[in-house]
This record gives structure tokens, C-alpha cells and sequence, in this order.
DNA sequence: CATTCGACCTGCTTGC
DNA sequence: TGCAAGCAGGTCGAAT
């Protein structure tokens, strides 16, 4: 589901939940869940305390006293908090059984998420998150514009690409394009530097608006698990006229994935 | 190396 | 109504 915004809301609510809470025992429901080993990331974990959660990029980072594991969302991931009593329910693939009855579970109803055991000490440099780009606000724009500019794929695809920069997923990358008033198909090559600034200026704002927003939507969580679903305002993703010049928006696929944007506004070639 | 394309999964929507 | 195809907020690995 997330994007980056989502992701850190999912940190910031579930930190509320489970900090110094001890790991008594750890249920694996679906083996593929896990990465790598899972007798190895099962024993490994059980019995530390949860001291904090990290993030990067849209990885979140458990740390605990002796180790730390990664989990990456995908499409649908989500974490509840439940009382020990409650059953299992159908796409829950993983329990960790905290020391105060409760339960934190991870639910993901196409199976895409990953959770992986890493080194507390070195996450950031070892695979898979040593991959990653810079998020927005640490980007150094002639890095990227280096990157952006000798590609001659659609800079919304580009967008996407997480070892440019990392954070951005389908929806944003439509709501930036739209925003920069940008034609989503312009190839990497053709967007002036100029350019590159804005978009790295926009994709800030805009993350960073969705964080907040995030924030004021979801205090908690409930019956359906902490996903930081909020109702950001969509200029284009999925909708039919444009909010500013009221022509339709067209529905393209780009490599492969649902792109949305108004001809009329974004006829910008960089 | 950069790029493409299918794979990974389930469920909802759409169209015949 | 029934059923198949298409699509979903993502990434990886094999092939080109």
C-alpha cells in the first residue's frame, strides 16, 4: 500500500504501541513472509525488547536489543495490535506475542511484504536498503539531475526508481508530474536541470504534506490495523476532470504502471 | 551496465 | 447471474 508518508505514519503510530515491549514468541504463518532463514529470524528475535523503529525510504526498521528486522510493506502490508484472544484472521501471516498480551501481526492480503533479520549496526550499508537513494530533503539535486538526465526513460518512471531517490511510489509520482505541470512520458533526458530542482522541491512538499496529514488522520488504529491510510487530496491520481483547467484526465499505461495526468496542463516536455 | 518483462499473490471491478 | 480478464499505493530476478 504505502508510500513513503504512509510508511512513516505506520512508524510513528506503532511506536506508541510496542516500545519496550519484549518479543515472548514469534508465529510464522506463511514461511514466504519472511526473507531468508525463518527458524534463523525466529530465534534469533525471540525474547529481545523492542527498543525503537526506524525508517528508510519505505522500509521500516525494527531495532532491538541485539538485532533488527526490516519489513517492507509492498501493496497491502499492514500491521495490527491485538489482544492475545482475538483469532487469527485469514490474511495475518505473522505474530510477534508481546509481553503485555498483546499481539502485533502482520496482515498482507496478496502476500507481497517482506520482513528480513539484519545487523543493527549496519543496516543502512548492507543490502537491500544500501541500494536506495537519498529521500527528497537529503537529495543533492546535481546527483539526481545526473542520474535523470542520462536516462531516456519517462521521468515518471524515474520517479519510481528507488535508487534515484526513494520514498516516491505510483500515486505521488502522479501528483508531482501534475504539479511541476509536467508531461509524465518526458523522457529523463529532456528535463532541464532547473527542472530537477522543482522536482525534488515538490516532492518534498508534497511527502511531506502527506506526513502531516497522515499524522492528524490516524491517531491510532483500529479494526483495520495501522496502514496510515489518510484522504490526501488527489489532484489527478485516479480522477476524471482536471481541478484546474476541467479537461479530462488521461488514464495511460507507462511502463507498466497506471498514470494519470491532463494533457491540457502537463504538455511540458521538461 | 541499463532496460524489459514476467513473477510474486489475492480480491475487486469491469465487460461480455 | 456467471465468469474471465484486467487491474491494484511495489520490488525482484532473469533475460535481452
Amino acid at each position: 500500500m504505502p508510500e513513503l508518508p504512509e510508511v512513516e505514519t505506520v512508524r510513528r503510530t506503532l511506536k506508541n504501541f510496542i516500545i519496550g515491549k519484549e518479543i515472548t514468541e514469534i508465529r510464522v504463518h506463511y514461511d514466504k513472509i519472511v526473507s531468508g532463514n525463518t527458524d534463523t529470524f525466529v530465534t534469533a528475535l525471540t525474547g529481545q525488547t523492542i527498543l525503537d523503529i526506524d525508517r528508510v525510504g519505505k522500509y521500516l526498521v525494527f531495532i532491538l536489543d541485539q538485532d533488527a528486522f526490516i519489513s517492507h510493506l509492498r501493496m497491502e502490508g499492514k500491521y495490527n495490535i491485538v489482544d492475545a484472544s482475538k483469532p487469527l484472521s485469514k490474511h495475518e501471516h505473522l505474530t510477534f506475542v508481546l509481553s503485555d498480551g498483546t499481539e502485533l501481526r502482520y496482515q498482507d492480503t496478496r502476500k507481497f511484504g517482506r520482513l528480513a533479520l539484519v545487523n543493527k549496526e549496519s543496516y543502512r550499508q548492507d543490502l537491500p536498503l544500501c541500494k536506495l537513494g537519498p529521500e527528497p530533503w537529503d537529495a543533492d539535486p546535481k546527483a539526481i539531475y545526473a542520474r535523470i538526465h542520462q536516462s531516456n526513460l519517462p521521468i515518471k518512471t524515474l520517479l519510481l526508481d528507488q535508487t534515484i531517490m526513494t520514498g516516491i511510489g505510483n500515486i505521488y509520482a502522479n501528483e508531482i508530474c501534475f504539479t511541476l505541470k509536467i508531461n509524465p512520458t518526458t523522457p529523463g533526458k529532456r528535463v532541464s536541470k532547473k527542472r530537477v530542482v522543482e522536482l525534488i522541491a515538490v516532492s518534498k512538499e508534497i511527502l511531506a504534506q502527506a506526513i502531516v496529514q497522515g499524522g492528524t488522520t490516524i491517531h491510532s488504529f483500529d479494526a483495520n490495523g495501522i496502514t496510515g491510510l489518510f484522504q490526501m487530496q488527489l489532484q489527478v491520481h485516479l480522477q476524471k476532470v482536471c481541478p484546474v483547467c476541467n479537461g479530462a484526465v488521461i488514464k495511460k499505461m507507462v511502463r507498466g504502471r497506471g498514470t494519470y495526468y491532463c494533457p491540457t496542463c502537463q504538455k511540458k516536455k521538461g
